[in-house]
DNA sequence: AAATAAAATTAGTCAAGACTAATTTTATTT
DNA sequence: AAATAAAATTAGTCTTGACTAATTTTATTT
């Protein structure tokens, strides 16, 4: 199998993958794992050996079929996780993704799909991502934010793009949870701030970069 | 916090430890890991430098009061995973300590007592070793094994010290689990063979090893 | 006590996976 | 197109935690 820092690159790729179809750079990745751009190349080329991606400068870094399929388990894994920690073992929304990030790893054949059943085969996990079937199949994920919502519409929470306890804590004092419904009263054109308005109540706002990481059903 | 070496050392002098009041050498702990002698002697100088253990060629390897504590802790989560991946995921007796291997190094300050609490507190895991409390308090496991046991005597299969599955597989086809009756018929000279009546059955042979790997209570 | 065996230790090596610094390649401006 | 900036890559270093081989220390025999 893998090893713990292969894991996460790939779990890196996979997410970058999903979030936009774009070219999957070195940089890109070194980003998103705040290491250094030097470290990915090294990696790449490991991983490249290892078959579970391509890399070609034109097209950037793209996910094998086995790849994916690793990839896949390894996001299974940590949604699974997060679901059992919340409602099983009572931790709250901004505690369980750093611990799940451990847990991930754990490598046995069969636990993910004892934990699947266990937890009684949960569509999503408590972010709003769709958790990936023993099959690798999986629910799309809506794509749109609140930030891409015209003045006026409604629309419920369905996911978040950004699981850090800070963004988290800050939706919680807000009364913001997944299926929340909100209402977009106005779009600041000076800095894109949102006044929103939560299950109908007062007028708040918000910055766009708060818009940007509230994926929304409309 | 310690790395996953620093934390299989702290918990493999921990064993030795128990097991006997010897003394604990470098080629013990070599040994009982399958590690090298002389990487034993490198981990010694950094536990020691961590203040986990204190060093002395007389007295061998012992652990400080921090070291026995963050010992104890690892030992606490071993055995609650193990609970956990029994009863909870239905795991066979013989695959869980491996899994358990990895799940103990999972880090976060209230893991442990969240999994306690809903595990229902249990005093002891599946292999009969009783589960470090909070406080790091715990049961004293039987320090008497089947082999202990003169001819004619009855017990009660208290916990196993082996865990690897081979063992446990064979306990499983002989019938015996924790908490199983035995009487000890005879004791065979020549090389220490147990003749033995499980719960009252028929008489069966089994080696002096597999008494040594066997804890009763009386 | 001397000889031998075993255990402990030191010194040096290796792989993984990170880094920095320097260089090359590719993109973007002017 | 030349100049500049950004990205990618190479080369070399560092740390962790293993290793082997050689040496020293300690224990055990004879």
């Amino acid at each position: 199998m893998h090893t713990l820092s292969e894991e996460n690159y790939l779990k890196c790729i996979y997410r970058l993958w999903q979030d936009k179809g774009q070219k999957i750079t070195p940089t890109a990745i070194a980003e998103s794992l705040g290491n250094n751009p030097a470290s990915v190349v090294d990696m790449i080329r490991k991983l490249t050996e290892k078959q579970l991606i391509n890399y070609d400068k034109k097209k950037g870094v793209e996910l094998t079929a086995q790849g994916q399929k690793d990839a896949t388990l390894i996001v299974r894994r940590h949604r699974l996780w997060e679901v059992f920690l919340l409602e099983k073992l009572g931790y709250h929304w901004d505690e369980i993704h750093d611990i799940a990030e451990e847990m991930e790893h754990i490598k046995d054949a069969t636990l993910a799909d004892r934990l699947d059943k266990f937890l009684g085969f949960p569509e999503y996990d408590p972010h709003g991502d769709p958790i990936p079937k023993a099959n690798g199949k999986m629910a799309k994920r809506s794509s749109i934010t609140l930030a891409d919502l015209k003045a006026g519409g409604h629309c419920r929470v369905a996911a978040v793009k950004d699981t850090t306890s800070s963004f988290l804590q800050y939706l919680q004092k807000l009364d913001i949870s997944i299926g929340t419904k909100i209402q977009l009263i106005e779009k600041i054109p000076f800095d894109g701030s949102l006044v929103i308005s939560i299950d109908g109540g007062e007028h708040k706002t918000v910055s766009s970069k708060f818009g940007e990481s509230v994926l929304i059903d409309m």
